[in-house]
DNA sequence: TCAAGATTGATGCAGCTGCATCAAATGGGG
DNA sequence: CCCCATTTGATGCAGCTGCATCAATCTTGA
């Protein structure tokens, strides 16, 4: 039961953890210095207002963030206590709800976009080729596809973009 | 001020966030399930267990494991707690001390190590080949060198492995 | 020599996460 | 039709993180 990992996956491993972390800090410094909230709530904000109506159930949300029901459960309570969404009952299910984004919301997520794209420019862009992205990201698409050969456990907090452009 | 990243970087800095939260995901649940404390305690473990006398400064530990000063501060309170480690004054210096590594922790760190390469050879070593462990690993690297400009800021729980083959 | 600044480490507070659990509502089988 | 399992969402609690700050000690320089 003790498998070794070659020399070469362990620094790989090694080098995942250590860069993710160093870069999203990064990141996440420089929107915070921006004087904007948590990534999660942009991630949030940009599920919201991709949906149909600018709205979702909270299940939804959670499936597509990857994240507990627990911490959407409490996202959903920050944002709508600062006005960026609101909760809206669901007339067919009365167990749930609709989470709406409100033009404010809206807004937030647009001014994030900026500050946001232009780290991934600052701090992942301007430092590989298009090529080199494209390596990257088929060689982390092998380790994620299959990690959980479970009912996709709780994840992380990830965002997704828009072309914005 | 509000450069565009290409499709490919953004691409990349999603895959970079989604696969490390669940790789680190999957691997923190293997070390949980067999009853083992978070992957930081390792960390802090093996680095206490390679110096010389199996003692470190809180302020080296800081450094090489590369989190703030107060968490280096209660994590140490935590190994402490449970008598894997012991604080002892530093006579030179009575500001400072040395956190000493116990028995009790050296062989903690050995039987994590067991379940933590085995989960990094289930998660990691099992899904590229070395040569594409090696192709990943100088792609992070191209983005974590110079990632912070900065002096150093507080970044991550991460770890080092022992051959321990 | 002594005062100002730097270094080392601890801690109170607020916020977030994970875990367990709860309540309400739905849906399905007998 | 009713009971029970499932789904949906909220929440109390404990632990961890970040921030700011503190106390103690050391170092430097006038």
């Amino acid at each position: 039961m003790k498998r070794k990992p070659s020399t070469e996956a362990t620094a790989a491993w090694i080098r995942l953890m250590r860069v993710q972390s160093r870069v999203l800090d990064c990141v996440e410094q420089d929107l915070k210095r921006a004087g904007f909230p948590p990534l999660a709530w942009y991630d949030a904000l940009l599920e919201l207002s991709r949906a149909p109506s600018g709205e979702l159930r909270p299940v939804e949300l959670e499936r597509q963030m990857l994240i507990p029901q627990y911490s959407t459960s409490r996202l959903i309570d920050r944002l709508v206590d600062e006005g960026l969404a609101s909760r809206r009952e669901c007339k067919i299910d009365k167990r749930g709800q609709f989470v709406e984004i409100t033009e404010a919301g809206r807004e937030l997520q647009k001014r994030m976009w900026s500050a946001y794209s232009a780290a991934i420019e600052k701090y992942v862009g301007s430092k590989l080729s298009d090529a080199d992205a494209v390596k990257l990201s088929d060689l982390l698409d092998r380790l994620g596809c299959s990690c959980g050969e479970m009912k996709l456990p709780p994840v992380a907090n990830v965002n997704e973009s828009t072309p914005s452009r």
